[in-house]
DNA sequence: TTGACATATGCCGATATAGGTATATATTAC
DNA sequence: GTAATATATACCTATATCGGCATATGTCAA
């Protein structure tokens, strides 16, 4: 009856995107030799209220995508990765389609439509869907 | 002062299950030899009320994640790439965070624990964040 | 033309959450 | 002790959307 509750998974995390920012600038520090930055430095590097910082770092902690470590009265965050590489291996999972092997796919629907204009409409010689085993009783008829 | 009107984005896109689930089914149909499925055969594979796939499908849409065609009063989806493309490529950029590198971090923060452990506050001989001469005005003191 | 089928869309209510501001909770400094 | 600094959190409001339902739109069949 609403949007899930899903802030808790990465994907959920990095939609947004000034989380992708605040990873953009942990990232940027790492590669500048800082692997940890602290709240304030974020906040200095972003110019965002401090407390938007704090929070959107919150979920991303939450996630499990950074990590923190206290040092003092500051807290140190840095990527954790791990959480990331969710993303990263699931969307590798439809990497054959942005490959050559998408010129396949395009040919392929192109002849679809090719052949789907010349006969009307009856969806029987190119394979129309037969995956369809599954059908259900519902609409079974 | 809400979120972010991000719906138009592939990150969002994919951050509800449901549309992930959307494209697993057209994944694994591809598998099985079908490159385009239709709506009514999603709604059959998902068991879900047609308008919520029909929905989800048109954020997909919206987003370049998924294509359409049309045969007859069907409309055949297939799932397009590059809007995933864009996900795998951003998270790739974060790969060494979860590589054996990720071992390096450890070690890295850990020996920061431990110094600063060993001298109370002082964020002096660990390269504290040089990065930082993006520092402010503001509190520049 | 009329009706059945396939899909999209509009409207609704419920809810998750982003941003803002003030404040609570540490921790260090004096 | 008290003040100052660093960060988190609670509260509020506005809004984006999800799901459910009814219905509009388009296409095929008779």
């Amino acid at each position: 009856m609403a949007r899930s509750p899903t802030t808790l998974d990465p994907f959920n995390a990095i939609a947004e995107p000034k989380r992708r920012e605040v990873l953009d600038a942990l990232a940027k520090a790492f590669a500048a030799g800082n692997p940890e930055v602290a709240v304030n430095d974020l906040v200095n590097i972003l110019q965002w209220p401090q407390p938007q910082v704090s929070k959107h770092l919150a979920v991303l902690r939450e996630v499990g995508i950074v990590a923190v470590r206290h040092r003092g009265r500051e807290r140190l965050y840095s990527i954790n990765g791990e959480g990331l590489k969710t993303i990263h291996d699931w969307t590798a999972m439809f990497d054959k389609f942005w490959t050559h092997k998408l010129d396949r796919i395009k040919l392929r629907a192109e002849a679809l439509a090719r052949a789907a204009e010349g006969e009307s409409a009856a969806s029987s010689s190119i394979a129309p869907h037969p995956l369809l085993a599954i059908r259900h009783p519902s609409k079974e008829s």
